[in-house]
DNA sequence: TGTACATCAGTGAACGCGCGTTCACTGATGTAC
DNA sequence: TGTACATCAGTGAACGCGCGTTCACTGATGTAC
């Protein structure tokens, strides 16, 4: 919509960030550039400045921090699906989460990862599966010997690596039914490796 | 060294090649130009297609080829230095190696990712990761139910995953044998989740 | 052994491109009196 | 309620930059006779 019937445009900022968001989700952080952005709301390069002082840095946060923030939605979403007593189940879902988000957003989440303040403690990934793995510890489900830290650092290097694997390279077109059976495969080793066994 | 004596440079692919990696290793691939890197060699920019007639696309590949073989070396070179019969001693050492080298190298790693055509079998260290899988395998190392394809797939996840991790993010700047305690803590965690126990 | 000539590896100037960014400006808005 | 004016949000033209790439060219090399 380059087009505008006022000259005031109302909200230039959110935007110039909607449409950022929408220029990384095809296309990742090559297509968000300050000129191109601007033609697509209708506006001279320059009338971002006012918005942007820091300039397209600051804008690359600004839409890797909508990314975060709906990946953790997602996240929260899906352990919330899982029935609350079952720790490992939310464990595994809030990972499977993980996984899911970057397969249907990976442009997006190529700006979050790159340009990231770390501002906004609730939009971030990595806090909310150390709160996974912090709830295992406490009813006992953590194998001894496992730190907190440890752990979730362990978890979030499979999930964060098999997103990447899934989405960069040959098996990016990997049908979906094998895709889901290996992020459980990788799951049911992190689980094990981890998790008490019962 | 940007003169030279000669007006025929001699192995001017390989120069070009070889300041290519020089550029990538502090640089990553943003650091690494056709401009510059003739500019490097003291040479034309022109003078460049004469060697890699599809420009810089062709020239990144060739210098991810250089860090995908030095990547391989390391983790054969690793997994060489433990004993022979010790398979998953083996096969923790690839993953460790991995993890190695992307630290020390992860300017060039970044090209050998996002650059690769895949056509030197000799230097896919996934391949060797594979490999290792199924030595574990072939002596009944791995536990019921666990795929070759799922495992190794697996193991390069978390092993990927940890380096970037490490590479990027707030834990760039971990203290070395924090690092290397997490890597160990990740490495148990996926030859527990991989491996029979004895 | 000497020379003509094809071949190859360079030069250097020029392209167009899109980028981020700055600047002096003008148009719209809303507040104070 | 009406108007002067400060404030704010835009314009548009221009910068310099480094990029990849093409082109007609010239300088060096080595081979055939």
């Amino acid at each position: 919509m380059p087009a505008r019937d006022r000259y005031h445009h109302g909200d230039l900022r959110a935007a110039l960030v909607t449409a950022g968001v929408a220029a990384a989700r095809d296309g990742g952080e090559a297509a968000v550039s300050l000129t191109r952005l601007a033609g697509a709301v209708g506006v001279s390069p320059s009338a971002a400045y006012r918005h942007f002082a820091g300039g397209i840095d600051e804008l690359l946060v600004a839409v890797g921090d909508v990314a975060r923030r709906e990946l953790a939605d997602l996240v929260r979403r899906r352990v919330d699906a899982v029935t609350e007593g079952d720790h490992v189940g939310r464990f595994r879902a809030s990972g499977a989460a993980y996984v899911e988000y970057v397969l249907t957003e990976h442009g997006i989440f190529e700006v979050a990862c790159r340009h990231d303040r770390g501002r906004d403690p609730e939009a971030d990934p990595f806090a909310l599966l150390q709160e996974r793995i912090d709830r295992l510890a406490e009813v006992g489900l953590l194998r001894d010997g496992v730190g907190r830290d440890e752990a979730a650092m362990t978890a979030w290097s499979a999930v964060h690596g098999l997103a990447v694997l899934l989405t960069e390279g040959p098996l990016q077109r990997l049908p979906a039914a094998r895709r889901d059976a290996l992020v459980d495969a990788a799951l049911d080793t992190v689980e094990r490796g981890l998790c008490v066994q019962v």
